[in-house]
DNA sequence: ATTTAAGTTCGTTTTAAAACGAACCAAACG
DNA sequence: CGTTTGGTTCGTTTTAAAACGAACTTAAAT
């Protein structure tokens, strides 16, 4: 094993390990997506290398494959006159929307708790909780701003 | 049941299913935290209201509030004369600055990533990923910002 | 000093997630 | 029209997470 392979699989392993916990996703479901970024310079990667690099079965790896494809972490293209599909990770931008969608997904639980509150007439104990709150309603704007003049920005790229 | 305890229930269950599925937490200890945010207008619950309203056994309870206290998403504090301990989440600030140690760790992952790609000499395929990367660098520096800058406007508040 | 309230611990059981392998399918190849 | 390649499906097994209950602890109250 060459250098750049061992520092290669330690990566690997951090990154799965990070994705596991941080993540919430399975374990060969990150190793496999940890394993298409750390190649990804150098190669896109079919399904029986996913098979032989990972050391799982084929169903384990396809399985993971397909849940990867749905939340979008991943994405293949198949080449003229070649059975295989070549997996690699998807853009960054893919990536990001993603993120932006749990972040939605979370203001609209926090503007029904506010609903609750408003409707139950369940006000702030403090001036310190209500001023807080105010501060997060900004910060939450400004994310959602920062995110998505990221997002045209990397569209413009892509599309010229 | 009143409609207000309804609503409460409706809403605790979906942040409930929120946390588990997009914060990797336990069913109990998502439930467990939706509780105490919906309650916390109101009032804030001991040891055996969380047991009874969770219907889950004291063992379990016990597990998954000191699960809670070690990762800081609630806190306690307790009443001079009165053994019971007094759970509540804890403050947003807390919570944000949790959620970028996360961001950090992941910043981490990717400069280790950086590392290995400069050196072995692993450039990007075209131009489109490096101009990417290089608004992806931005992100990141400006979200780091947001945070810090929000985390410091909390504080003075609190502290004032 | 004894009792009781308020939790904690630990070994066990239950439940759910992950991985597996054998059989299957579909498209391309010969 | 078989055969091979490149996967997929599904029923089973393995492994790990979550919940449990009984016994224990600890500090306060009597």
């Amino acid at each position: 094993m060459t250098i750049q392979e061992r520092k290669r699989e330690e990566i690997i392993e951090l990154f799965g390990v990070h994705f596991e916990k941080h993540h919430n996703m399975p374990p060969l479901a990150s190793r496999i997506l940890a394993t298409l970024i750390l190649y990804s310079r150098e190669k896109d990667l079919t399904f029986e290398e996913l098979v032989t690099i990972t050391g799982a079965s084929k169903s384990s790896v396809s399985t993971n494959i397909h849940l990867l494809l749905e939340t979008k972490k991943i994405e293949y293209y198949t080449v003229c006159g070649d059975r295989k599909k070549y997996f690699k990770p998807s853009s960054l931008a893919e990536r990001i929307k993603n993120h932006l969608e749990i972040v939605k997904s979370e203001q609209v639980l926090i503007k029904r708790i506010r609903n609750y509150e408003n409707e139950f007439n369940l006000k702030p104990k403090d001036n310190v909780e209500s001023k807080v709150k105010d501060l997060y309603t900004d910060y939450v704007n400004e994310f959602e701003r920062l995110i998505n003049d990221f997002i045209n920005k990397i569209e413009e790229i892509e599309t010229k």
